[in-house]
DNA sequence: GTCTAGACGTAATGTTATAACGTCTTGATC
DNA sequence: GATCAAGACGTTATAACATTACGTCTAGAC
């Protein structure tokens, strides 16, 4: 058995367990944000059984920056930028409060102005959140004149 | 019955009703955010008995901007900034893992920044949680070399 | 071979949030 | 003053999200 995780079409790093893989791609193919309990019924011909399976594989995954957790939403995505994996860098999220896209993107003067207050008072930063909601270009298109 | 709230030791705002009164009150009290459930067994000698009361009460009061929702926390603390009130800036948390505490600030360079990279990418925000999780300066001086 | 660390499986439980219903008060209108 | 609509309220039940606790299994270090 030399290749048990055959019938994957993308690999994204060489150790990911079992259970890592198949929810990393179960977000991978996801076009909105997933929860844990969505992720885990799409994985239940997997074998998958138990929300742990799924948010243990979840806290990994965000560990390593492969996915994000949008607390905003209690929900997941995977990661969109291979840049951010990893960094200990602030990553934005627009999500639309429509059609549940979500668009990952960078701020670095953002980051910069958060961690300079963070000196300045004392604070030392562990992770940040950044999400804006609203509505996606196309959404707010389709509904405002 | 001139007066049916007698008794609260300050006002916010006159036409609050009286759960909302109760519930704001409670977080203004309290030195670290609340969970909705931890309002709630504070309020059970006032009367209030199921979860859905206090939720009510913080949305009015989250939408008056007179408390605010930690995304990052599912909780809620009192708004320390009269100047927040129903402004619809952002605002950003700093939050400490380790003592609970939370400063309110806000930093107008940031909210700027967010609202450029939106009108450039045809997003149109309607709200933005920026969170800071780490220690605060006493925390992290008492743990740090 | 033995030990340990980490991933796993499972059951039970805890925590956060909402749906669905009917009642009560208030204030506008006739 | 009767009627009506809007909004806050109270209650029950349930949905949705997350963790604790426990035992097993495997791979790598020694």
């Amino acid at each position: 058995m030399a290749d048990s995780h055959a019938g994957h079409d993308h690999v994204w790093a060489d150790d990911l367990t079992r259970n890592q893989e198949l929810v990393l791609g179960t977000l991978a193919h996801a076009t909105a944000p997933l929860s844990a309990y969505d992720i885990l019924d799409r994985l239940r011909d997997e074998g998958l059984r138990a929300p742990l399976q799924v948010y243990r594989a979840l806290d990994k995954l965000t560990e390593r920056g492969l996915a994000h957790r949008l607390e905003s939403l209690n929900a997941f995505v995977c990661c969109a930028d291979a840049h951010c994996h990893g960094d200990g860098g602030s990553t934005a999220f627009a999500i639309c409060d429509r059609c549940g896209k979500v668009e990952e993107f960078a701020e670095p003067a953002i980051d910069s102005k958060l961690r300079s207050w963070s000196k300045a008072s004392g604070f030392v930063p562990a992770r940040m959140t950044i999400e804006i909601r609203g509505l996606c270009k196309e959404c707010s298109a389709s509904r405002g004149p």
